[in-house]
DNA sequence: TTCAAATGTCTATTGATATAGACAACCATA
DNA sequence: TATGGTTGTCTATATCAATAGACATTTGAA
């Protein structure tokens, strides 16, 4: 937590910032010798603003459930993690992240049938206006929230894919029973911006989280694509790897 | 921009968030059939916010040199861009982006030398203390700055990778001159956070603003690590594209 | 038990943020 | 030239954010 000053008069509240930085640190380790936050007082040193500023901030971590504060003790770390998902060909939500983690868990928000845009028909390589599924997942690792997906697949391969899924709990297994052995990863983009209101309910952020955005698009062996996807990450909670 | 709601007393103003989300908007071309952004009056209504506070949002994105509001017509869109940055064995600054920008500029802020850190050390296959070129550079796309990086290089293969990247202006370049005909990417993981103060210099962003991180490795054609480097781009000026 | 160190709570004050309303200035066009 | 639509400016008020200081409460260790 080095000495980068905090920017006054920009629309970002104080106290925000340094929560903000605080969980950086925490993410990064810095405090793992002691388990603990400094004080307030020398944060509030540290940082050049007043403690009662410091204290919002611990206070917005606090019911991030990230520190705890004990009076007359200090303030504990009660959690620190930020998971790496490799992306590559073989990119799946529970395999990547299966060590790291002792649960992995894949939930279907919604289902529903809707015609293909012009930008998702051409991502799928499909006409405008051909049946696609769209499912809405939300995907967790010991019973955190750590990304919230929409995907579409082709409605006259996958039509009864969302049952599946439900029964399943995972794309692959559902893709399988479809007749789909195998899938690629063709291409990911990866964008990052502010948490929407979606974001704040499905991934328990606070406002001002950042969200990271992949943009996939998954073929089967013989180059035609199954399923493009749009999946929303807590930054603060995953890292991307890419292998070549 | 669909009807997300903004978020209040979240210690992020509103006048960011919106100026945010329009940013987002105009990136994504939401505007590009008039080239302007909607009236003050009729954005107050969408966003459910006074009209003042829609000024300071649009202010705020004048200043970025985004907008230009003309009294008496309305609010101009001067600029908009988000750079797609192709991440595969050959990422290079320069090449990938070369045909979305007339020009491609890569400049040296600062070169040192230091011993290898344990992390470093682990990342280059090298022992800890061995002597390190490091080299702070900046990339800039049409005279605007898209990226600040931060590099190793062992300093026995590539002692004077300062001056020739001076020099040439491209690290391609600088180490075919040294003798390294061709190199690969290896890995790399991409986070994002919000920007530091020295993003916020160096990048000319606004405070509050993202910054994707990615950190990669580069070897020469026998495998052995020639690179390892540290980038913090604009998140709002950039998409990362992840070919498989 | 005593004390130092830490968090918890309270009051008061200042500046930034946001709302509300009114009107001026300017532009394009009918 | 008149008018509707737009940005620019001003005043006033309420709430949030941040500072300042004082003191209470709890914990762990001397």
């Amino acid at each position: 937590m080095a000495g980068q000053k905090i920017q006054r008069q920009t629309g970002v509240a104080l106290w925000r910032q340094i929560a903000d930085r605080i969980r950086t640190s925490i993410n990064h380790g810095d405090f793992d010798e002691t388990g603990m936050v400094p004080p307030e007082t020398m944060l509030a040193l540290q940082f050049g603003v007043n403690r009662h500023t410091i204290r919002s901030a611990l206070g917005a971590l606090a019911q991030e459930g990230i520190v705890r504060a004990v009076q007359g003790r200090g303030t504990l770390i009660e959690r620190k993690e930020r998971l790496s998902f490799p992306i590559s060909k073989r990119t799946r939500f529970s395999q990547g992240i299966g060590d790291q983690v002792r649960e992995t868990r894949s939930v279907l928000l919604a289902a529903s049938e809707e015609a293909a845009s012009v930008e998702l028909a051409r991502q799928l390589k499909i006409n405008t206006g051909t049946r696609l599924v769209r499912l809405e997942t939300l995907g967790q690792a010991d019973h955190r929230p750590v990304s919230r997906a929409t995907s579409w697949f082709p409605a006259d391969r996958f039509g009864g894919i969302a049952d599946v899924y439900r029964a399943t709990g995972s794309i692959t297994k559902a893709f399988k029973e479809l007749g789909v052995p195998d899938y690629v990863r063709v291409v990911t983009e990866i964008t990052a911006t502010h948490a929407d209101e979606g974001d704040l309910a499905d991934l328990q952020l606070s406002p001002g989280a950042i969200v990271l955005i992949t943009q996939a698009l998954n073929t089967d062996l013989d180059n035609v694509p199954v399923q493009y996807s749009i999946s929303r990450f807590a930054a603060d909670r995953v890292r991307f790897t890419v292998e070549n």
